[in-house]
DNA sequence: TTTTGAGTTGTTCGA
DNA sequence: GTCGAACAACTCAAA
C-alpha cells in the first residue's frame, strides 16, 4: 500500500525524519503539496513566490513527480489518500496557531487513515523543553542551557531511491505574484545546503565579531531556508558539534532563539496578537494622519535617519534585512515614531521571505519591551549610533540609499551635518533625542 | 516559602 | 578616546 507524504515546512529530502517513515511505511509513496489559498493571503508576495521556487525545486529533485494540489488540505489530503487507497498519511509536525488547527482538521476528515506526524521545523520540538516542574521557561539563557542538555539526535540519511505513485493528476505551479524588482535568493535545498557550507567553511570563524556588522558579508542567511524547511537546523547543528570557537557557539544560539520562540508561541498561542505582558496594553502609542504619514515614511525608508531607511529599503530590495537592522528600524518604529509593534511586525511579514510568526512577532515584542526579555524599558536605540558602531564604513547605508552616495565614510550616519547636504534626502523626520524622552514617559507611566 | 542572583543585542554622563 | 556607573527597579529561575 502506498502512503502519503504531506510537504509543508519540510521541503527537502534530506535530513527528513517523515519521509523516511513515509518510506519504510509504504511501498511507493505520494509527495504531495496543498495550494492552501488561507496561507497563500497573508504569507505576502516574496515569501509566496520563493516558496513556489523552492516547489518547483523539490519537483524536480523528485524527478518531477512532486503532486500538487489546490484546495482546503482538509478536502484535498483525504482525496488524495482515498485516490491512492494511502495506508498513512506522513507529516512533519506544525506547531503554528493556524498549522495544529489545520492538521486537527485534516486528522478528522482522514477519519480511519491516520495522520502521523515525525519530527517538526526544530531541533528540540516546543514543549519538550521546560523547568523540573513542567512549565514552560520564560527567560532565554534558562531554556538554552536546557535545551543544550535536552540535545537532539543526529539527521538521519537521504533515502537513495524514492518510489512514486505515478499517473496521479497535479495542478501546475502558478509562477506566483509579481514582486517587481526584489532579488530573492536561489530556492531549494541544494542553494541551502550550499548557502551552509559556505557560510561553516568562510565565516563562522569570525561569526562572534562580525555578526553584527550590516556592511560586510557576516550572517549566515539561512533564515528563509529554515523557514521553507529547505534545510533543517540538525544539519548544521550536527556540523557544530565539536566545533571549538566562539563563533560556533553564538551561531548555536542564534538557531536556540528560534526554538525559544516557537516554544514560546507554542504555549502562548495569542502571543502572535496580543503583549506578552499585558499591561502593554495601556501604552499610549500615536494615530491619526500625523501618524499614519511617519508610518508611510518608515515602510518607505524616507525617516531622514540613514541607517533607518537603508534598513528599510533593504526589506524592499531584497525582502530581507540583516538582524542588527531589524532592531534598530523596529526600535525606530516602536520608541521614536510611538506606532505599535502589531502594525510594524504586520509589514515585516508582508515583505520578509524569512517571515516566521514566532520569531517575528517575539523580536518585535522584545523590541517592544512587552515581550520575553525582562532588561530594563529604557533601552532605546540611537539610530545615529547604532549606524556609526556597526556600519562604521557607511558602505551599508550607501548601498541601499543612493541619494547619499556622495558623502564618504561614516560621515553618511548624519547628512545634516554635512555641508552641501545632498539633495533628494530627507531631513530627520523626529529628533530622536526628544522621541527618546516622550518614549520613556510613555513607559514610565505603564509601570507597575 | 523565601531569598538570591541574573537577565541577547543600549545610552549617556562624567572621570 | 575609553571606561565604569547610572539609568530604576521588574520578573524569572533556582537554590
Amino acid at each position: 500500500m502506498p502512503s502519503v507524504l504531506w510537504f509543508r515546512r519540510d521541503l527537502r529530502l534530506s535530513d527528513h525524519p517523515a519521509l523516511c517513515e513515509a518510506l519504510a511505511d509504504g511501498d511507493t509513496i505520494v509527495p504531495l503539496f496543498v495550494l492552501d489559498p488561507v496561507l497563500l493571503g497573508p504569507a505576502g508576495g516574496p515569501r509566496v513566490k520563493f516558496m513556489l521556487d523552492c516547489l518547483r525545486s523539490l519537483d524536480h529533485d523528485l524527478d518531477g513527480n512532486l503532486v500538487v494540489r489546490t484546495g482546503d488540505p482538509a478536502d484535498v489530503v483525504p482525496a488524495v489518500a482515498r485516490e491512492v487507497e494511502a495506508s498513512a498519511v506522513h507529516i512533519s509536525a506544525d506547531f503554528n496557531p493556524y498549522g495544529r488547527r489545520r492538521d486537527e482538521n485534516v486528522a478528522n476528515a482522514l477519519g480511519e487513515t491516520p495522520l502521523r506526524a515525525t519530527g517538526s521545523p526544530y531541533a528540540v520540538s516546543p514543549g519538550r523543553v521546560h523547568k523540573p516542574d513542567g512549565e514552560p521557561y520564560r527567560v532565554y539563557t534558562p531554556f538554552y542551557r536546557a535545551w543544550v542538555e535536552h540535545g537532539y539526535p543526529r539527521p538521519p540519511q537521504r533515502p537513495t531511491t524514492i518510489k512514486t505513485v505515478q499517473g496521479l493528476q497535479t495542478d501546475r505551479l502558478p509562477a506566483g505574484p509579481d514582486i517587481g524588482h526584489t532579488e530573492l535568493p536561489a530556492a531549494g535545498e541544494e542553494a541551502a545546503l550550499g548557502r551552509w557550507e559556505e557560510f561553516r567553511d568562510e565565516r563562522l570563524r569570525s561569526y562572534a565579531e562580525d555578526r553584527n556588522r550590516p556592511d560586510i558579508p557576516s550572517s549566515s542567511r539561512l533564515s528563509p531556508y529554515l523557514r521553507w524547511g529547505c534545510i533543517h537546523p540538525r544539519t548544521p547543528l550536527a556540523d557544530l558539534k565539536g566545533r571549538a570557537g566562539k563563533g560556533a557557539e553564538v551561531f548555536r544560539k542564534e538557531l536556540a532563539w528560534r526554538e525559544f520562540y516557537a516554544d514560546v508561541l507554542f504555549h502562548q498561542p495569542e502571543s502572535a496578537r496580543e503583549n506578552l505582558q499585558p499591561r502593554y496594553a495601556r501604552l499610549r502609542v500615536d494615530s491619526g494622519t500625523a501618524a499614519d504619514e511617519r508610518f508611510t515614511a518608515w515602510t518607505t525608508g524616507r525617516t531622514g535617519y540613514p541607517i533607518v531607511d537603508a534598513g528599510m529599503r533593504q526589506l524592499r530590495a531584497e525582502a530581507w534585512i540583516h538582524n542588527r537592522i531589524r532592531m534598530v528600524v523596529a526600535s525606530f518604529l516602536v520608541k521614536d515614531l510611538h506606532l505599535g509593534w502589531k502594525e510594524g511586525a504586520r509589514h515585516f511579514m508582508r515583505y520578509l521571505v524569512d517571515g516566521d510568526l514566532a520569531s517575528n512577532q517575539h523580536g518585535w515584542q522584545w523590541v517592544a519591551g512587552s515581550g520575553t526579555d525582562a532588561s530594563p524599558f529604557y533601552r532605546v536605540f540611537n539610530p545615529v549610533r547604532q549606524g556609526q558602531k556597526f556600519d562604521p564604513s557607511g558602505d551599508y547605508v550607501r548601498r541601499y540609499v543612493p541619494e547619499l552616495r556622495g558623502i564618504e565614510g561614516p560621515a553618511v550616519h548624519t547628512p545634516w551635518e554635512v555641508p552641501d547636504a545632498p539633495k533628494g534626502y530627507p531631513a530627520p523626520i523626529v529628533v530622536h533625542d526628544d522621541e527618546r524622552r516622550d518614549a520613556l514617559e510613555r513607559y514610565e507611566a505603564i509601570k507597575g
